[in-house]
DNA sequence: TAGATTGTTAATCGATTAACAATC
DNA sequence: TAGATTGTTAATCGATTAACAATC
């Protein structure tokens, strides 16, 4: 038994790894399995047991010598780590088809995210209806995500809107944003951005191919 | 000047960074700016000016001291190192609400990429026509992809089918898949994946909220 | 020439892994 | 108890950065 590990800083690249456990232990329990060791989770996921051992070791003692990991407890921890126990509300910035698609995507939910508000600066699409929730104008960003107390956007807009859009997301309280203009984005220390292109990363593998 | 680096093995991370490079160049290029220093690009990227500089030292030498680098010039070297100076014929994988958002996509053509077939198990959506595509059936995969030579696929569809998707694919002659699928792929070591799943984006970033 | 910036080296920093005592 | 597997340490591996000679 060690004392709890409160100040130690986790690297950033160790929570990345988290919902990937997560998504996994999602899998299993689905499954019915009820008890798994870092070797049969390491092997599914393609990585090392060891750096699973290290990675939870940053949280926590979540296993039992010989026996491994209780599949629901260790799911009801890492959802703990993550800040999963809530649903989070989020603010989708953009619906053209990328938007569309976000917003009819059913992954979110059932995972802790719920998109709650949609904007857009298109006069012809403000104040039509996707899955229920009226598109708003983009003037009205500040005001309804404050509103809304919310915390988390993606942005699906073109890459020559992203960094104004970004900058309004700020100031409206945004402190965490997904990114899927092909641009990088400048923002304050506190908030935090992640980036989804596809052109990046089919680029990546061309270096591969012949 | 120093021999030709063609034995040393580049390291993947190095890689991934390219396109990141390129995105900033194509932009600059279209900005009018003739040459930029590695500290100037460094910080368009948020990264350090070493690290561009030590990156793209493993291909050769392409800037000029006291100078930098010329915009165009780098551009078309990166090019020529992804092998970006074909354009790529991409298969697709499922046509719902993300495939469709895909097709639409106009930033694939510029960047070397042109989806050219796509797939869907679902009779109500075979044979109708997306953005000029008529959606083939599943079952046709192999040989289509087989006619075209296509190396590169995209995959939209539920997790629940993406790994017999991956199998045909690469039964089929695919080396590279960027998987939209929430689920970790198992593939051969030839072949290359790249994931995107905004669920585990926006997971990694809960982390940081309170 | 003087100033600026590259390409490269070596040091530093950080992440992964092998190994094993602890223990279920 | 015997076997299995964790949690942790220390070694290894790899990536980033600081610094500067070379040189445009």
């Amino acid at each position: 038994m060690m004392p709890p590990k409160n100040k130690i800083e986790v690297p950033d690249i160790v929570v990345s790894r988290l919902p990937l456990y997560l998504r996994a232990l999602n899998f299993l329990a689905e499954e019915g399995v009820e008890t798994i060791s870092s070797a049969e989770l390491a092997q599914r996921l393609g990585i090392s047991s060891a750096q699973i051992r290290k990675d939870l070791s940053f949280f926590g003692e979540f296993g039992k010598q010989g026996t491994g990991y209780n599949v629901e407890f260790l799911r009801k921890k890492i959802k703990e780590i993550l800040n999963l126990t809530r649903i989070w509300d989020v603010a989708l910035v953009g619906a053209g088809d990328l938007g569309h698609a976000l917003v009819h995507y059913g992954g979110f939910l059932g995972q802790g995210f719920r998109i709650s508000l949609v904007f857009d600066n298109n006069p012809q699409k403000i104040g039509q209806e996707i899955a229920g929730l009226i598109i708003q104008p983009a003037s009205r960003m500040k005001e309804l995500i404050r509103q809304h107390g919310i915390q988390i956007a993606i942005i699906a807009v073109p890459a020559s809107a992203a960094q104004k859009v970004t900058d309004e997301l700020v100031a409206a309280g945004v402190r965490a944003i997904l990114n899927y203009a092909p641009i990088t984005l400048k923002v304050p220390p506190d908030v935090h951005v992640q980036y989804i292109d596809p052109v990046t990363r089919l680029q990546h593998m061309t270096y591969y191919l012949k």
